[in-house]
DNA sequence: GATGAATGAGGTTTCATTCAT
DNA sequence: CATGAATGAAACCTCATTCAT
């Protein structure tokens, strides 16, 4: 069982993409992401211990991804605003060209992090939420460190500005059916983030 | 059916809004809402059409005053920075009063938007988005009229940044088992709201 | 759940019994139980915690009964004879009564005992097979301390030989369909027995 | 197909034992034989039907081997006596040397005797229990012959009380975790069951 | 109105068996 | 011959909803 990286096992995880972005983790069945992968049911059992572990690997597999470029490109910038750019526009790319994983991400992720999960799982879930959350707060730190943020901001209502301005922007582009084109707001919300952090003049 | 208004609509309502804030919608069974509310089962079907019609009714009642009682408050403000602190300061004092219902707004509600739902469902639940947004909008507006935020600025990414901010700030709140006062946080928000939305001096 | 005692659950239960006896126990869908017993698969659930758990209740009900009654009525003779002829009348009635669960108790109980049971139950069905054994003990250590069984008969010995004669004499009764009378051999076995441990001449 | 008489033959047969054995046949999972057996799952099924096959083969290989061997040599003693202790000797001998066997035997081959099978594995089961039955049938009746044994004797009970009380014997060993030595009973269990079924003096 | 026992459709998962390599 | 990935029927169990009392 879980014998990563077949093409099978490639297969599962975009049909459960797909799926789960239309119909949402609790409205589809495991049948259902079978058919759109063409397997059989009992096939997705050999890549996958339960519907739920479909879900954890996706996550895992998709955001530790993200995350892991995401973290090298931002701490080779060295100036802030350079920095919070990478940031927007690397997460706002990837999600551009993957908007089923962007569904997934934003409408299932939050909800995993308060069930009742085992132990393992419940770690995997948390550590890429931290590892977001602490790729936003080196940007913070690195802002005020560098004179550019004002000295006396609350890093945490920092985080919550950045974060949630950003996951606000991707989850309205995702609800108007991505009427818009997401890259095209990197400039714009990059100068509205950094004017809203910075020194007062 | 339907009948509204009784003691045990609203112990019914209550007790669900208890519940899907412990485990979810789709992890609450009807019988644990049912035990909550001391009533029986078949008692819930008295009151409401469905499981799905207890919570599109909890949106409705719990969201629908403290929208229409918001949307007072702020119209009654003059300047800009008073309608914003007046948003801010109701929706926090709300939500930290009834922590359960934050709870069942923030991780439920959304996800509804996406899924299947029939014609008069559907419009309910988006004119309590829509209300909300117009709501920003209008402060939104309002700052620009008045010469203090950014005449340049993009509505849209206004309102995500408003929007986004305060909608994380509760999140981090809620998932922090509440641990720091809400409502403390309205002032810095402002100024850092207002900060990055007001004109470059 | 576990309502014992209701209308159903004695349906149930002996609907249970019966197709247990004809298809074994991992033949037997949980459907073919409520269909026998004319209710709808759920309100199995209702009663019982797991198919299982129908077996572990049929066994604790039905033998336990018997177990009672045998223990007092063997404890209130006298003379060794009497006792084992009662142990084995009563348990010959008993079984020739309900044919059906003779059937599941000779095909099913013994299994159970070595398979991987949680702790509870594992208690439950030890106890009824150690009250059986502790029963044709008595009758054993009763037949030497009165002088009537030969003194130096090794009692698990003899233990092996009044519990396997009976339980052999039942299968086989069972087997052909029941063609001979099964109370018509007390007394025959009873003889037969009895010379087998008395003392010699 | 059924090519028997391969090294992998022998290799599926002897890891069927080991853990049909331990686990019981329905507990069984056709994987784990080929595990247990070093073969590929799809290998099995090239020198077997089915699952149950492997089972009725087992039954058939081990004990046709068993039975034969009893047959001769319980046939070449002339006193009942002999025959009656040549017969508890083999079979003890042939089980101890195998408890797994032993442990299928017990608790899977009478099991069998009652479930629908085809014609041909049936006949093929109850041949295997006729012809054992077939043997104490024999040495019940020399006994009655030669004038050692009661000459009122029910045959039948007789023959309940032999293989019954052997039967429990081996029985309560493997329950027992193969505590004490089963040789070591024959000659008691000998004696204990010539005492029962000779004519009283 | 209120109850809660009963329903049964539907979901996840297992596993004996097959078959392309 | 041998493999083991793939299959898909079938099983147990849950739970939203109903309805006789």
């Amino acid at each position: 069982m879980a014998k990563k990286r077949g093409e099978k096992y490639e297969a599962i995880l975009n049909a459960a993409t797909k799926v789960f972005a239309q119909y949402g983790y609790h409205q589809t069945q495991v049948t259902k992401i079978a058919k759109e992968a063409q397997v059989a049911d009992g096939t997705i059992y050999l890549y996958f211990k339960s519907k739920e572990d479909i879900l954890i690997s996706l996550f895992d597999e998709k955001m530790g991804g993200l995350l892991a470029a995401a973290e090298e490109k931002v701490l080779e910038q060295q100036d802030v605003e350079s920095k919070l750019r990478t940031l927007i526009f690397m997460q706002f790319s990837y999600l551009a060209q993957d908007p089923d994983l962007a569904m997934v991400i934003k409408f299932e992720l939050r909800q995993l992090e308060l069930r009742q999960l085992n132990e393992v799982t419940r770690n995997k879930i948390n550590e890429l939420l931290r590892r977001h959350l602490h790729l936003i707060d080196h940007i913070v730190k690195s802002g005020i460190d560098q004179g550019v943020f004002n000295p006396e901001l609350d890093p945490f209502l920092a985080r919550y500005m950045i974060f949630g301005t950003l996951d606000e922007t991707v989850t309205s582009w995702l609800m108007k059916d991505r009427k818009f084109d997401l890259l095209s707001k990197v400039e714009p919300l990059l100068n509205l983030l950094l004017n809203g952090l910075k020194r007062a003049a």
